[in-house]
DNA sequence: CATATCAGACTACACCTGTCAACCGTTTTT
DNA sequence: AAAAACGGTTGACAGGTGTAGTCTGATATG
């Protein structure tokens, strides 16, 4: 994990761009996680009352504890404030690429890296259903 | 992930037998899963020297280190102390249970609960080699 | 037996996370 | 314009995590 104690603008940036290429190199924390989902269903930037609105129902946070977890996946390079007459954020890293980046993650350290393995595991430990069973077969027929 | 503020004997107990009958309330942190590794492989119960012993090569831990993460892990109902001359240490949860509640709990997180969803994210973000892929193909046309 | 060694308990400390309250400036409402 | 409401910043505090030092009693060794 990377620490960045003190960041400058110029470390800022870097992070930004950073994030953009190899996608974060900080993990996102449960709660961080639901406003990120916020922000990916949405097609627009949000604004910490739009974010607040949209987890009304799943989460009663108070106005200062979504602000506290924007600004923090704002310092980890998550997302991205914009001024218009508030700030408005949008999120730097994509759903798909975060998924996927942290599903690798804990098949490396889980399954020594072999997402055949994990795959294996789900299938041997009746996690799957009848039906997801053979959507699956369905899928790796088709691909090639 | 449930959070016991003031934790009473009574409720410290109730965890307990929750840990033994369900394998595990509380998350594994990456560092004392390095442990449960070194436990997991052995099939007899180890000592904090064997553990370190064990590790050397991949973590230069102070023998404190791994006390802590041993003592950690007891807490949380992971593994079992047994007194001999010294205390030696097992697991209480199998590798194969940690494993996949691990990964049921991934899939709740990012993918809504469907195994399939997540599956296909791996599939189409080109995560999985071309063996992994036969492999794959192999095994659900094998599994009805 | 005396000393060196070691295991276990306690303590520590910085950083992360979940959650929020207080304060302060700007915008909206009365 | 004064008051109310809202957005942002700062600070806070408890519990988790990474990592390790110190102390104390037991064990091994000369």
């Amino acid at each position: 994990m990377v620490y960045l104690a003190k960041t400058t603008r110029v470390i800022h940036i870097c992070m930004e761009v950073n994030a953009m290429i190899n996608s974060l190199a900080e993990r996102i924390s449960d709660s961080e996680l639901e406003v990120m989902k916020v922000l990916w269903q949405s097609d627009s930037a949000l604004s910490v009352t739009d974010i607040r609105e949209a987890l009304q129902k799943s989460r009663s946070w108070e106005a200062t504890t979504i602000k506290t977890l924007v600004s923090r996946l704002v310092s980890k390079g998550a997302i991205r404030q914009e001024k218009r007459n508030v700030f408005y954020y949008s999120p730097l890293i994509s759903e798909r690429e975060y998924n996927s980046w942290a599903t690798r993650e804990l098949i490396e350290r889980l399954y020594n890296g072999s997402a055949k393995n994990m795959i294996a595991a789900l299938v041997d430990s009746e996690s799957l259903t009848q039906s997801d069973i053979s959507e699956l077969r369905e899928m790796f027929r088709v691909e090639e």
